[in-house]
DNA sequence: GAAATAACAATTGTGCACAATTAAATTTCC
DNA sequence: GGAAATTTAATTGTGCACAATTGTTATTTC
């Protein structure tokens, strides 16, 4: 039996743009890792700490929304993140189907000890600030066009 | 007690390339979740799948390497493969510490039913072939270089 | 104002992703 | 030839990520 020819270029791992976009994510992750442990947190949990640096206060669902994350991924991190000390959860009095998580006195002064992370990842991403601008400007275009077509 | 002003512009989400990275990961998964879901694959799934397609019989380790996985990851994804029907697993005769992976008969016909997923992908991410190019290597090139600084 | 609907968080179940450990086989070095 | 080091896959445990479901609370509709 012969073996079939298997050539069609779009299906070769090296022209994936998917697999660039999935094994940079990775490498980012593990780039992340050591200065995130320093602090305590997993590279999610630090996006949810930018976000509520940004605004303290948010719901279980705005934080979602911003993060395109939804409540069966941020309930259990959250959860981590209380036991952390981080944050506290606290059901909203005015409508009790939605939580507000707080940052703690801790959670605040996590924001001092982070200063120094995008510097090292910039700097272990090669340096050069404009192109990686032009990186991240292309990659939200791409994700915004995605997320237009899946709707 | 006054609050504290965080206005750090490198902490803020909106500046993040790695955010950017990530998020667009997530939809490109969730791009091809319908289409995967025809073939009975997830997305690691279908990128093992991939290399396979390109050379059958690799050992774990191999697949490994090609993908930036580890066998934490591979082997409980590999045995699903084997229970979907689309691979076989064999250990090594001339070394037992390998396993091997084959694809079945399934396996090499289900590369017939691929074709259509990467021009659905393209489509779905804007169709300029060009521009997605560019992107491509600009990702490559700061993996690359992340994997570079953290040897 | 009661019933239907919608919004929201939590829960459950499946499948990655990776660190750390284990176990087995092979290679290296003396 | 045999002890020690290395290689390899598997296992275990933690933490995302998301689909589907559940239960509670608000809101809308009649």
């Amino acid at each position: 039996m012969p073996k079939r020819n298997h050539d069609d270029p779009a299906l070769k791992l090296d022209n994936q743009l998917c697999f660039a976009v999935y094994s940079t994510a990775h490498a980012l992750t593990r780039t992340y890792k050591p200065l995130l442990d320093a602090l305590n947190l997993t590279y999610p949990q630090y996006l949810v700490m930018l976000v509520l640096w940004e605004r303290d206060g948010m719901t279980v669902k705005a934080i979602g929304q911003r993060l395109h994350l939804d409540s069966g991924t941020l309930t259990p991190l959250l959860k981590r993140l209380e036991t952390a000390g981080y944050v506290r959860r606290q059901r909203a009095s005015d409508d009790e189907r939605q939580v507000n998580i707080h940052l703690t006195e801790q959670g605040q002064a996590l924001y001092e000890r982070a200063h120094s992370v995008p510097q090292e990842i910039l700097s272990a991403s090669g340096g050069n600030a404009r192109n990686l601008l032009a990186l991240k400007q292309n990659l939200l275009q791409l994700r915004d066009t995605l997320n237009a077509a899946g709707d």
